[in-house]
DNA sequence: GATTTAATATGATCTATATCATATATTAGA
DNA sequence: TCTAATATATGATATAGATCATATTAAATC
């Protein structure tokens, strides 16, 4: 019994990582397989053994990130649902974020998407649905909002950072994302 | 002296549109120079007598959309500024919009942007500060938002778009977009 | 209609990259 | 330390697509 269960597993979970972080900087086409393995140190020829192919691991890269965000099981204890809204907010509106630390892949992948097969895009879909569920459930506790103003303040805050991520200058990014956080407060009560 | 010398021209112009419609419906990789010129009746030998990369074709296209779309300009003599905001919303949160009738570069190439050349991301700057600004003008007249209000106001439309752009179900993007409108409206004193 | 010249098409090249076939390296257990 | 089984690396293949060089076509003027 050569190499112990865990090893085939922990690779695959570290092209899982550089592949994440790759795709969302990059998109499907900016990025090689080559590229991703040795960003994990590895070489190409193994990328088989673990995927059947590109496409196969753009959408397990999406649904890995899916799984180890989900925002309901983030949510310390010890805080209350509209402190956490308003963490969640801070963070997604965050330089650090458009800066691709902890990426979201609705904002990054936002147009990128739409050249993927079906099955990635209902990855996507689902992503951006337990975006809103979690939100409409910690807002639900304190504050009075609809379905539509929740989809209006996920389009808001995922438009903000995907535009975000195009500019040039740090200033009018900063400014950017205080409108939105500003507004974001606003409308789900966390000033 | 053959052919006349508005043909090269017009040539030139059939090119930009198929390219601006081809790009903004599947992005800079997702299609070919080849696609591109068999669209507007041609053969991928005469590209290169019009534009010198497939890049400056992109970048062309998308300086093509922008002075075709001054929003300024377009707005009809005959109607108040509050009245053209609120066309200008139900716009560019209509399903056709989604589908793809007249795209707004913005939203449609969000993220297929960050891969293209610096001068190619300052043409989409530029069209996103156009867009700014003309929101801004028009409902200075009639409304009082300031800036903050603008910049969360186009974040979440583009955001909108991009994101019904992915989804598979058509009421579901109804109600997106629907939603956003409502928000949009009420921001701008346009509902 | 013939000539000239620009516009367009055809065929060729060259490169990047996904994928595959095969060889090598690694490690758990004997 | 040796062996078996698996993981990984290397080298090869194949294809797509951007770009170029050259040939062909079309139209304005004579």
């Amino acid at each position: 019994m050569p190499y112990t269960k865990k090893h085939k597993e922990n690779t695959r979970i570290k092209i899982l990582e550089s592949a994440f972080r790759l795709f969302t900087a990059k998109g499907f086409d900016g990025v090689t397989v080559n590229v991703i393995m040795n960003d994990c140190g590895l070489t190409r020829g193994a990328f088989y053994a673990h995927f059947t192919s590109k496409a196969d691991l753009y959408a397990a890269s999406l649904k890995f990130s899916a799984s180890s965000s989900n925002l309901a099981k983030l949510k310390p204890v010890n805080i209350s649902d509209k402190e956490w809204v308003s963490l969640l907010l801070d963070g997604y509106l965050s330089f650090e974020h458009v800066q691709g630390i902890q990426p979201c892949p609705l904002a990054f992948l936002a147009t990128d998407i739409n050249t993927r097969s079906e099955e990635t895009k209902a990855v996507y879909a689902g992503v951006y649905h337990g975006m809103n569920k979690a939100m409409m459930e910690f807002t639900t506790s304190y504050v009075d909002c609809d379905e539509q103003d929740i989809l209006s303040v996920t389009a808001m805050i995922i438009g903000a950072v995907a535009i975000a991520r195009t500019m040039g200058n740090k200033n009018a990014v900063i400014k950017l994302l205080a409108a939105c956080r500003r507004e974001a407060g606003l409308k789900l009560g966390v000033i």
